[in-house]
DNA sequence: CGATTTATTTATCGATCACTACATAATTCA
DNA sequence: TGAATTATGTAGTGATCGATAAATAAATCG
């Protein structure tokens, strides 16, 4: 398993994991080179010899991020058996995560790069698309929903899946202005009462 | 009126919008002094000795944006009896401002700098700071209306204005991603349709 | 007119950007 | 052990960043 030259110094999961803070606090054009290989405590051949340029770190470290902390909104949602549970589920839990003390609040994939253009058009597509999956996941669940009849058929549940992923998206610049945990809780429990009015004929 | 010395040859209003259409568009990092003498139309030392510097220069971008476009969504909300008839305003008037063809899709205040920290750390929190008058805007509305009797004196007035500026976010992220305008109207709508339940005791 | 003032153009500045050539160190394989 | 392989540290690369010095151009003032 070892592999044949000299061994790494480091621990890869680590440093991604330190590349990731600082991305997610500076955003993608206002980190470094220079502030990646202070956190993560190796000089510029390791890091580009181990994770290819700055884009392709990049993107490793939002796949991360989306295995890690989309995995926390969208990894269980079929356990609840109605969709406003997971729907509430889902609000909750990113009032939650976006207002923990060890990372940086609000979510990296709305605030790391949210420019129409840049000078980094690839960063851009790929947040954006990652975005994208967000509505796609609520739709999907509504589709499903729609179909077992727990959502009627004159619901737009595209409007409804909208409507949520806008709330969510909002919450990022609240939490990044310093909103806390409660506020956000308030703001998901107003979404919520919504719902009744979302299901009937839109 | 005219001064002394060799006259300009450029109008600086005009100049203004046009640093703005690339502040906009690319976001303040993103934004090199390169693209904004382009898109302006002169050599840098003219752009220094009519603007200083480019954090001077975006300041004064932001007073523009905001006389222009936040007048459009506060400037008269006193014509308006009742305060939900005001947000209903402001949420429309969001969603077509969000969305106009002649502009960047979105809000400059919302998408130019959202980092956390950045190498420009002046902006970050200029830009916080006028998106911190916005919930102060809604809050005040709220304030004057409960104190009116249009609002229940159990009414948690300061989750409202945190709701519907959550909203207003997060429609910037919705447009930026190429959210129609009737989607973003539905957004409003159903964001309206809370209002009931706000207004009851939280 | 000449003196003064302000704006524009040309041609940069030092700093930092993302990135890498090169020599050396540390491991495995034969 | 020596050859091969991979990682690391040193010391840079050219490009671009924000910003400017110096010369020139165009206006007003006396």
């Amino acid at each position: 398993m070892a592999g044949r030259g000299r061994p790494r110094t480091f621990d890869r999961d680590t440093a991604l994991e330190q590349a990731m803070e600082v991305f997610w606090t500076k955003g993608y054009e206002s980190t470094s080179i220079s502030d990646l290989t202070t956190a993560m405590n190796m000089k510029p051949p390791s890091l580009y010899a181990a994770f290819g340029d700055k884009e392709a770190l990049f993107e490793e470290v939002i796949r991360r991020y989306n295995s890690q902390y989309g995995a926390r909104l969208w990894g269980d949602l079929e356990r609840f058996e109605h969709p406003k549970d997971a729907t509430r589920h889902v609000l909750m839990t990113t009032a939650h995560l976006y207002t923990q003390d060890d990372t940086p609040h609000g979510c990296m994939v709305v605030l790391a790069a949210p420019q129409a253009d840049s000078n980094h058009a690839n960063v851009n597509r790929a947040l954006r698309d990652l975005r994208r999956l967000t509505v796609g996941n609520l739709k999907n669940l509504y589709a499903r929903a729609q179909h077992d009849g727990l959502i009627p058929p004159a619901a737009n549940i595209d409007n409804m899946a909208n409507y949520y992923t806008t709330v969510q998206y909002g919450m990022s610049i609240q939490a990044r202005d310093g909103a806390t945990r409660d506020e956000l809780i308030a703001v998901a429990d107003a979404a919520m009462a919504t719902w009744p009015s979302l299901i009937s004929t839109t």
